[in-house]
RNA sequence: CGGGGUGUAGCUCAGACUGGCAGAGCGCUUGGUUUGGGACCAAGAAGUCGCAGGUUCAAAUCCUGUCACCCCGACCA
């Protein structure tokens, strides 16, 4: 590791602020609403040329350099080999993994001269599972990691915070095959590994929690999240042990009810009443007293959704259960030709629809339900007395304050943005792609597989959101764009110009990057413009330094300065 | 795709209701005075008012359409 980082430290560079492009902006472009944004816009890293798609000056892309020469080293250390992949994927590819489909318009899609169908590949399992099917043969083949840095192409339905969400962008994906159960594990394990090395070093407190795999498919699937009031993701996680997951994908234990004798049902007239607010309400009643039905499309089917009054069904659960491929909430019209009232629907007596009950329904007795005509209620409905269901299983979505599943202590929640996710993907593709090898028994088995994905742009933007106060950022060491910013006061008098470059090349000559401000700007203007871009270290030569034959210097973490002997500067930086 | 918002100088915005010479601050250029936390004075350059059509003697302003961007939701490996 440490021969890489003096590898790329060789090329010592020092950039004049004077001549640097993309400058630094006082007040940031209306609609940066989040921080980081508005942050690497006004320190020039990067500018927008239409929703979701950025440039990178060089500001920024030192930085983003500097992440990928991390995740490089990181991945190098965890056995992974870097290969380069094709963006351009002929549209077959798609249609044998079955995934066309799974992606649906998020996947951008062109067409060549002679009107053959190409994708612009959002990610590349079937490339490198093709790839290595065609490459590998024997057991002897494997553990085999490989990865790449290359472009990903999505059409999201809306980009959103900067480099946060885009259409284009740079993603680190490698990809693991083994063997064996065993192999795969120890793959998995060692891109864990490298993935808590590369957000410790990027200076990123990002948790792994529990999580649905989604379109990719395969088994358990982890995602490293940074907490985050702009994150899109919820959290649920545990205060008093580990456990963590996504909300999409967390379980755990929802209030109790009293077991009460099941009394005879009865119905309540309930004008107007149609949500549980209202019904609860009016009878006096609370939420978990009743038992809300909700109304999905799966596929063009209709499904019957029956759930405690209190919980909200986790549509992922749902649509896992189904295994739907496209799952909404019906529309009124689907409803009505399916024979149910909304408002006022009940479970009882339906027939034609699929119902499929969360177990909370369970929990609880003589609860109250529509009576499926406008207007009425049915008090003292009970399961399964009253009404069947053709599944009844766990599809309620679980929030904060209900139970740990490993502990029981009181859950809580927080929002958070997905910075990296590991999958344990299995034979998914392997299978379909023909990733197939000869085992020790001469058997022709196809490769265990995992994926392992981290955006760059969006791990950069999280690093200064992380990193930074009210001035600026505050870059951790690895990830900075240059190692000083060299501050000149008063460059017109020729010894501070002397004085600043002789600094200059020593600091070049030690290897260390700098950032060196020799514009005719006023002294606030180049402190404001250090404390925006944030660099770790910033020296000061001014005529006032020079009368004590001194430097300043002053840590972007730090409030302090202090000044050193020009002579003693050096080694001074060197050791902050 | 549903809801909301915004398009005027490089950036932030006023002007629109009530049609009548295109504006301010920041930034930029030139000269001068300044110089340790976003200086001051003076003189300048800079806009197809998103685009198209319509109404009118006259449109940034009113009407119609359209495009782009942002936010919330849906969606999202």
């Amino acid at each position: 590791m440490l021969y890489f980082s003096i590898m790329n430290k060789v090329v010592a560079t020092a950039v004049r602020f004077s001549q640097l492009f993309g400058k630094t902006m006082r007040q940031a472009p209306a609609g940066a609403d989040t921080a980081a944004h508005q942050l690497m816009l006004r320190a020039g890293m990067i500018n927008q040329l239409a929703a979701g798609t950025y440039t990178i000056l060089p500001f920024g892309l030192h930085a983003y350099q500097n992440v990928e020469r991390i995740i490089r080293e990181e991945m190098a250390a965890g056995g992974a080999q870097e290969i380069l992949m094709p963006a351009l994927q002929p549209i077959e590819l798609w249609e044998q993994s079955g995934r066309k489909d799974a992606f649906g318009p998020t996947l951008f899609q062109v067409k060549d001269r002679k009107d053959r169908m190409l994708a612009l590949g959002p990610t590349h399992e079937e490339v490198v599972t093709t790839l290595v099917g065609q490459t590998i043969q024997s057991y002897r083949d494997l553990p085999l990691i490989l990865y790449q840095i290359q472009t990903k192409f999505r059409d999201e339905a809306r980009p959103r915070a900067g480099l946060v969400r885009v259409r284009e962008f740079a993603m680190k994906d490698a990809y693991s095959f083994d063997q064996n159960e065993a192999g795969l594990e120890d793959s998995y394990d060692r891109m864990y590994k490298a993935y808590a090395n590369i957000y410790k070093r990027c200076g990123v407190p990002a948790i792994p929690v529990d999580a649905d795999s989604g379109a990719i498919g395969g088994k358990a699937s982890v995602e490293w999240i940074l907490k985050s009031d702009t994150g899109e993701d919820e959290v649920i996680k545990c205060p008093s042990c580990a456990y963590a997951a996504n909300a999409e994908k967390a379980s755990g234990t929802v209030p109790q009810r009293v077991k009460e004798d099941e009394k005879p049902t009865e119905e309540v007239a309930t004008p107007g009443k149609s949500t549980i607010i209202d019904v609860s309400a009016f009878l006096k009643i609370e939420y978990s007293q009743t038992l809300k039905a909700v109304f999905y499309s799966a596929d063009k089917q209709v499904i019957f959704v029956i759930i405690r009054g209190d919980l909200d069904v986790n549509e992922i659960k749902l649509k896992n259960l189904l295994k739907a491929t496209e799952l909404r909430i019906a529309n009124d019209q689907e409803v009505a030709r399916a024979g149910l009232v909304p408002g006022y629907a009940s479970p009882i007596g339906v027939s034609g629809v699929k119902i499929i009950a969360d177990e909370s329904i369970k929990m609880g007795s003589n609860f109250v339900t529509g009576a499926n005509k406008v207007g009425f209620h049915i008090k003292n409905v009970n399961y399964p007395r009253d009404f069947k269901a053709d599944a009844v299983t766990d599809i309620a979505k679980i929030s904060a304050g209900h139970g740990c599943p490993k502990c029981g202590a009181k859950l809580e929640s927080f929002r958070g943005v997905e910075v990296g996710h590991l999958f344990k993907l299995g034979t998914v593709y392997s299978q379909k792609m023909g990733a197939f090898f000869l085992d020790k028994d001469g058997a022709r088995v196809p490769a265990l597989m995992g994926c392992y994905g981290i955006g760059v742009g969006r791990l950069l933007a999280m690093v200064v959101e992380q990193n930074r106060d009210e001035k600026g950022i505050i870059w951790p060491k690895e990830v900075a764009p240059f190692d000083v910013h060299l501050v000149a006061l008063n460059i017109e008098q020729e010894p501070v110009r002397q004085a600043a470059e002789k600094l200059l090349s020593e600091l070049q000559g030690a290897g260390l990057s700098v950032l060196y401000d020799d514009r005719s700007e006023t002294p606030g203007v180049k402190f404001n413009d250090a404390d925006l871009l944030g660099l770790p270290i910033r020296v000061t030569v001014s005529p006032r330094t020079l009368q004590k034959s001194s430097a300043e210097l002053k840590l972007r973490t730090e409030s302090q300065n202090r000044l050193v002997g020009l002579g003693e500067a050096l080694a001074s930086i060197k050791g902050s």
